[in-house]
DNA sequence: AACCTCGTTCGAAGCGCTTCGATTCAATTC
DNA sequence: GAATTGAATCGAAGCGCTTCGAACGAGGTT
């Protein structure tokens, strides 16, 4: 093994020089810089990690903790997961992947034992276990889904208030006048489960300021549940043209019925989904989608300003972008 | 920070005896023993993994190379890695995510600082650079999709010789005497791909021995070539009534093609698919699934037997289990 | 009673790096 | 020409752990 002693002797100088080259905390003429460089490249010295996370406190690791469960849409969890390896890469970092049933203690652990410098938490929920102690470790760390309270933590979400507001902009300047909306099932709403309610109400609120007529209904996940919703939708907003579903489970359900109704998606009924792309994309919809690259890169960007000792907000939103599949 | 000099202190025992006690590596009297659990418990004292590292030159971390670019099915993937986290917590192990897109490099950079113990590294392809390189680290390493050339490297995968030779023997005891076979695009069998190959014969092997009559035709993506390559296969093998499929890119269409030349499936023609169990659940065709937790797990443990210094065999192959869902 | 043995425990030396005063030496100032 | 500065470099200490030879006692042997 290449040790920075060897490449201080080969290079004729101390080994703190070296490190000072490596990493850039003191000044170093260019000439030494450059014979160090030299040596470096031809003794193909690399830098020995644990010592340097023992000597630096500094282990250039990133912890991802991926809800590895069922019920996830599993695509979005690894697009996520390759813009999060991919960004931190950018940054000279690695990724230790950590999965959310080893829940809070799988946090305990790798922050203990001094693994990561910080953490990227997917998936989390409004009263998460895991929040109180991320904030006692007292590591650099951003969550990807904003609990409520989210004082002292960095969150990063999609936009959905603004996600549901764009669905019915699309749809008013396409004509449509009486708008439907089918959310997810009532237990999700009655819960306070974030984003739902926040989409659900910038539907409401672009409806009311563009004085278009619209209701909204919960949508369970059973078969026969989505037909009476559907029939009991067309029955209440007779002119309805349009459709925003936010429920990725049931959607195909939900056109299947309009079909079944004798409505023609999208001639009589416009859809338009808020879903990961490809589910969209199989049934042809338009779409609002959930942006997981970048996510992805924008958390790690977030966690590096962190450990950079910046502040970076609390919340960021992404704005949400709108994929037209009508033609 | 609690330190292993805080522990032996509380214990009154010297700091290599709670190493000792730590990692068993001699022995130590029952009585100590447990008074240093307690000091530790009391404590709350978590080694510090990079010290460990640097002096144990064991860093309990694996590799795990993921395949994270579009065209792989990335379901199948995450469930994958899933079963490696899961099962290296077991072990005590972490795990580190690296992408494939940084290729050769990456596995280098991993290794020479030292970063891991070991490689899992998923999707190899025959002729992969990153195999004379693994070779050339000489640090323990498990290949998943086994390249031809294994000498040396531990390979696991599926069986597909056996899971070409299940649907035979799976037909035949439904009563079929006449199967036909859709696999890969042509080029797949040019380049001499190792897992598309392997059904073939297995398929082959097995009509041969069973005495049915069977034609394999490749089929490429697009529309209209399923289209042809369907309305061929019924014209030759006019007979059949069953048909195995190794080619999730074009199962659906295969199933439409059928339908469309008025063939109930599975009534006129059964199906069964070699592909990843979503797809085939979704489309309620009899399968052999690729066994991703299975595979997650066995690596994992035949990778732990290598740094354990066992020498496990060259190659693994997981036995298929065909799901029937004609019910 | 002196001598081994063997199971336990101790002490000290490193592992490869970062970091912080101390040192050097050339350039500047009075 | 002596004194002062400041940029560049050096040397040594120390990060928290493992590991290896040595030391220690209690028990058994001659």
């Amino acid at each position: 093994m290449v040790t920075i002693v060897d490449v201080a002797r080969h290079a004729g100088v101390a080994p703190s020089t070296v490190s000072y080259v490596l990493t850039g905390k003191r000044p170093v003429s260019a000439d030494t810089r450059m014979r160090v460089g030299e040596s470096i490249r031809l003794l193909g010295y690399q830098p020995h990690a644990g010592a340097r996370a023992l000597a630096g406190s500094r282990t250039n690791v990133l912890a991802l903790v991926l809800p590895l469960r069922e019920g996830v849409h599993l695509p979005v969890v690894m697009r996520f997961a390759s813009s999060v390896v991919t960004t931190a890469r950018e940054h000279d970092m690695d990724v230790l992947l950590v999965t959310a049933n080893e829940g809070a203690a799988g946090l305990r652990r790798v922050a203990g034992t001094a693994r990561v410098d910080g953490f990227l938490v997917m998936d989390v929920e409004l009263d998460d276990e895991r929040v109180p102690v991320l904030r006692e470790l007292g590591r650099p760390a951003v969550l990807l889904g904003h609990p409520a309270v989210s004082n002292g933590l960095t969150c990063v979400d999609l936009d959905f208030e603004a996600a549901g507001a764009r669905c019915v902009d699309h749809l008013v300047e396409l004509g449509h006048r009486t708008i439907g909306f089918l959310g997810a099932p009532g237990a999700v709403y009655a819960r306070n489960t974030g984003f739902a309610q926040r989409t659900l109400a910038g539907f409401s609120a672009a409806a009311m300021r563009r004085g278009v007529a619209s209701t909204a209904l919960p949508a369970e996940r059973h078969r026969d549940a989505v037909r009476a919703v559907v029939g009991t939708l067309l029955r209440e907003l007779a002119r309805m043209t349009a459709l925003v579903v936010h429920n990725e489970a049931v959607l195909g359900l939900v056109v299947e019925c309009l079909r079944a109704e004798g409505r023609r998606v999208p001639e009589d009924v416009a859809v338009v989904a808020i879903c990961p792309d490809e589910l969209a994309e199989q049934l042809r919809l338009t779409s609002v989608r959930l942006p997981a690259d970048v996510l992805g890169r924008r958390a790690v960007e977030l966690l590096m300003a962190k450990l950079n000792g910046q502040q970076p907000p609390a919340l960021t939103l992404l704005p949400p972008k709108l994929f037209s599949r009508t033609g």
